[in-house]
DNA sequence: AGCACA
């Protein structure tokens, strides 16, 4: 089953960025299925953005490419198309909008991406040697630290640039270790105080 | 849900 999703960008240039780290990614090792992204249309002459923050809808109605064009409703599919417009407030101002021409403002403003990932739900034994293997098979591998304080450990994998971190996560989030017990491992962007203004 | 080291 395929699935498709539309990203929406704070700018154009981060778009182009994402497609161009992204485009081709095999995301899930295990059938080697691949992104494909582009540019949607309808977006392709946007200017201005109604909020700064990224937001993404995904459609779960399988691509079906069967020169079904005419028909305009799939039976037995209770999906409403959600598309777009998260906020209708195109003439009320945010409070915190505080930067109007922010279009430089392209570097990791994606909803709190960063080049270091933090893992979760791993096995009570899992450690530096398991994970690391794992890690630095993926291009753009720093550093990893484990951290092993009571409960569950939890893993900090630095990568050089936050696609690359992305990049990783998406291809091992959900997936199992060894020695894993609680299920696959979950992956998100490490938190970090000098983010968030 | 769980976020450390510099």
């Amino acid at each position: 089953m395929e699935v498709v999703a539309f990203a929406t960008f704070v700018n154009h240039p981060s778009a182009i960025a994402a497609l161009h780290a992204l485009n081709g990614v095999k995301f899930d090792p295990q059938t080697g299925s691949t992104l494909h992204i582009e540019l949607a249309r309808s977006n392709s002459r946007r200017k201005n953005k109604p909020g700064p923050e990224a937001y993404v809808v995904i459609d779960k109605r399988s691509k079906a490419r069967k020169d079904d064009q005419g028909s305009s409703d799939e039976g037995g599919d209770s999906e409403n198309e959600e598309q777009s417009e998260p906020d209708k407030n195109t003439s009320t101002k945010s409070d915190d909008d505080l930067d109007p021409d922010n279009t430089e403002r392209t570097e990791n403003t994606v909803d709190g991406a960063c080049s270091t990932l933090f893992i979760a739900n791993l096995g009570p034994k899992c450690n530096e040697a398991e994970l690391k293997p794992v890690l630095s098979k993926y291009p753009g591998f720093n550093s990893l630290r484990v951290r092993n304080r009571g409960a569950m450990p939890v893993a900090f994998a630095d990568f050089k640039e936050v696609e690359q971190a992305t990049e990783v996560m998406n291809a091992l989030q959900g997936s199992t270790l060894p020695s894993s017990d609680r299920g696959g491992m979950h992956i998100e962007y490490a938190r970090s105080k000098t983010r968030r203004r």
